[in-house]
DNA sequence: TCTTTATGGCGAT
DNA sequence: TCGCCCTAAAGAT
């Protein structure tokens, strides 16, 4: 269930375990088996993401996979075992395997057609060749609210669910307010702020938003157990007591998604 | 054993 | 705004 951070992490991974050797593509599952016989035995060359969506280079052609809402990756030392459920991909080199279940997308792009893919999201805070100026040219236009603003994949690539009440939760911006009221030095400290907690992210693999003064530590309460992982302000917390103000966090379907928000925090 | 849920996105209406 | 797609795990019965 990932956010742009892990897709960063994940290419980050193919190109330490794969890169530079040829390697065994296999679709276990059989959905993706024509694509599999193409790539079998060709040597990964490249990996990276832009936003959610994950590029694997092989010669003249690339692997496209966006892992949708419960796509995910199995990595581990070889011999890879033998499949159990649904794998679609297996990777496999002469020190690792690389098992990919449910994704929304796994298929093949010319470079033309990857291409096609980068134009169509917007900056993504972790690449180096983000032009946040994009972003901010459609939301100072927008009537849309900002918490769609965030997840619009067109605006901003690689936010998600999480990262989008958290941050909005971090600069007090209540999540119905209009594109076109957020004022320039909030995008801004916004957008450095989603560079800033994605990297961080990205580095040690879950969603940490909290700031040092409301930790567990800091605040004396009990470490947060919850399954996506990390230590958050809003996001899954409705009912329970905001970590700043005690007001309860609210919680509303918005655009057919969760949206988390502290009433008491984000008035503005 | 069934139902629900999830950090996503697409196309139809 | 809705339904639908991909899968696995947790919760309800």
């Amino acid at each position: 269930m990932p956010e742009g951070h892990v897709l960063h992490r994940l290419a980050a991974e193919h190109r330490r375990l794969f890169a530079g050797r040829p390697v065994a593509v296999a679709s276990p599952q059989g959905r993706f088996a024509e694509g599999a016989k193409l790539l079998d035995g060709r040597t990964l060359e490249s990996a990276e993401a832009d936003g959610k969506h994950l590029f694997l280079g092989f010669d003249d052609s690339w692997l496209h996979i966006h892992l949708g809402l419960y796509g995910g990756y199995t990595f581990g030392p070889a011999p890879a075992p033998v499949p159990v459920g649904q794998i679609r991909l297996r990777l496999a080199g002469d020190d690792h395997f690389a098992d990919l279940r449910g994704p929304t997308t796994c298929e093949l792009l010319t470079p033309a057609e990857k291409e096609a893919v980068h134009a169509r999201l917007g900056p993504d805070p972790l690449r180096a060749d983000a032009e946040p100026e994009r972003a901010w040219q459609r939301i100072s236009r927008s009537r849309s609210t900002v918490a769609a603003l965030l997840m619009d994949q067109k605006i901003l690539a690689g936010v998600g669910n999480v990262y989008r009440a958290e941050v909005l939760f971090r600069h007090a911006v209540s999540p119905h307010r209009a594109g076109r009221d957020l004022t320039r030095a909030e995008w801004e400290a916004i957008w450095q702020d989603l560079v800033e907690l994605m990297g961080g992210g990205a580095a040690i693999g879950r969603i940490d938003t909290v700031r040092p003064e409301h930790t567990p530590e800091a605040m004396g309460r009990p470490p947060r157990v919850d399954d996506h992982g990390g230590e958050v302000y809003v996001y899954r917390r409705a009912a329970m007591p905001c970590l700043v103000c005690g007001t309860e966090v609210r919680t509303e379907s918005h655009a057919a998604r969760n949206l988390f928000w502290c009433p008491g925090c984000q008035q503005k």
